[in-house]
DNA sequence: TGATTTTTGTACCATATCGCAAATTAATCC
DNA sequence: GGATTAATTTGCGATATGGTACAAAAATCA
């Protein structure tokens, strides 16, 4: 029951700024990477499925430990999710910042997505959104909140990424964005779908493409 | 424990046609009713979340009758599966049949997802390939290889729609119909997802209008 | 009527599950 | 070193769960 044979020495632990000496016996596990543990384990079963037995062993903790760290299980379910969305949002923060043509921001927008779906060591794993919290959503309002929030922040990147290439001569004037956001949205849950149903990723590519050259024209 | 207080009489019961008159004590459920009530539950729950207490409350069945008529919890889960598919395919195949302007056929097909989607008494139900076999799938080969058919059945019906209107010349010939289907499938499935967090009717539909546009152009 | 057949109803078993209490260990503070 | 603090470990208890055995019930058959 040991997340690291090396327990974190001062020298090894670099995150901890300024070293508060914290008064009682150490912990040991590391939150941060307990938590991507546990988050991983609900991606792949989801909520109900996922025991604390499974959760207990995947984080090296054990269930007292769990409980004081994160909560019962659905607080430990919700910062799973909190985790999640932080990671995504991340990982596509700066392609839609940066400035650079349409089709390019949203070939790299759907390969960041791809790689979140795609990675895991016992097959794909798919959108917490979609896979799970949609699931969870009908019946839990805080749930269903996050959710909300988890699709209409990505309805908002899209609409303002189609907004700029309008304004950049990349569109034609009768370009709707919304409507286009939300087909590209609608792209994004389509292939967080497909992946859990082991489609390719050669074909979810072909999928993406065809998707862009629907929403911004061919390729010339 | 009863499903319905008054007994099957050989009057009340149109179905069955010849009566067979079978031999022991008669069966105090209809198969298919029940059948359709453990398909409500699995879609709301999901499979996990669904105990075999719920689906003999629900059904009016106790457990060993629920045995003997669908076997174990994943063979029921299974069954309602495949008639959840029969049920969708059947609000769908005379759509996609009949002689109409493509923009119309898309228009019934979504209203009919629709319905199908937000019905439900305690919330919106959702889709059952999208919320719950598609989390089943990556670990259980029949799950994944029914909710693929599911996937692969749409799309072939969209293209079979998309490449008929290319023909009657109501889309340029530049115009892919195979992408185009893979947008219509995504749109499906958005929807299916935002019915989910209570998105309400009116946003979906404002969402399936905005995605007919892209998709077949904007009406004239 | 009595034998046969099929389903129902009750009860049960072994295990899993969630959550927690009490004791133990390992660190710091004085 | 002893007190204090905080985390770990062990183990428990109440309940839930999937699945089944067995007898009672309700029909047909002879």
């Amino acid at each position: 029951m040991v997340q690291k044979s090396k327990p974190p020495s001062a020298a090894t632990e670099p995150e901890r700024r300024s070293e508060p000496k914290r008064r009682g016996r150490p912990r040991a596990y590391e939150p941060e990477i307990a938590l991507g543990k546990a988050l991983d384990l609900f991606r792949k079963q989801g909520f109900a499925a996922t025991s604390l037995d499974d959760l207990s062993e995947a984080t090296g903790m054990n269930r007292p430990s769990l409980y004081s760290a994160f909560g019962d299980k659905r607080e430990l379910y919700i910062k799973s999710y909190q985790r999640y969305r932080e990671d995504a949002r991340a990982s596509m923060v700066e392609i839609f910042r940066q400035e650079m043509p349409v089709r390019q921001r949203l070939a790299r927008i759907y390969a960041a997505a791809l790689n979140i779906y795609l990675s895991g060591e016992t097959g794909p794993r798919g959108c917490f959104t979609v896979v799970t919290a949609a699931s969870e959503a009908v019946g839990d309002p805080e749930i269903r909140a996050m959710a909300l929030e988890g699709l209409t922040e990505l309805d908002k990147a899209f609409a303002n990424c189609f907004r700029r290439a309008k304004e950049n001569g990349e569109l034609p004037a009768s370009a709707d964005p919304a409507a286009l956001a939300q087909l590209a949205s609608a792209t994004i849950h389509t292939i967080a779908i497909r992946s859990r149903a082991r489609v390719s990723r050669k074909e979810l590519e072909a999928i993406v493409k065809g998707a862009i050259d629907v929403m911004v024209g061919a390729k010339p």
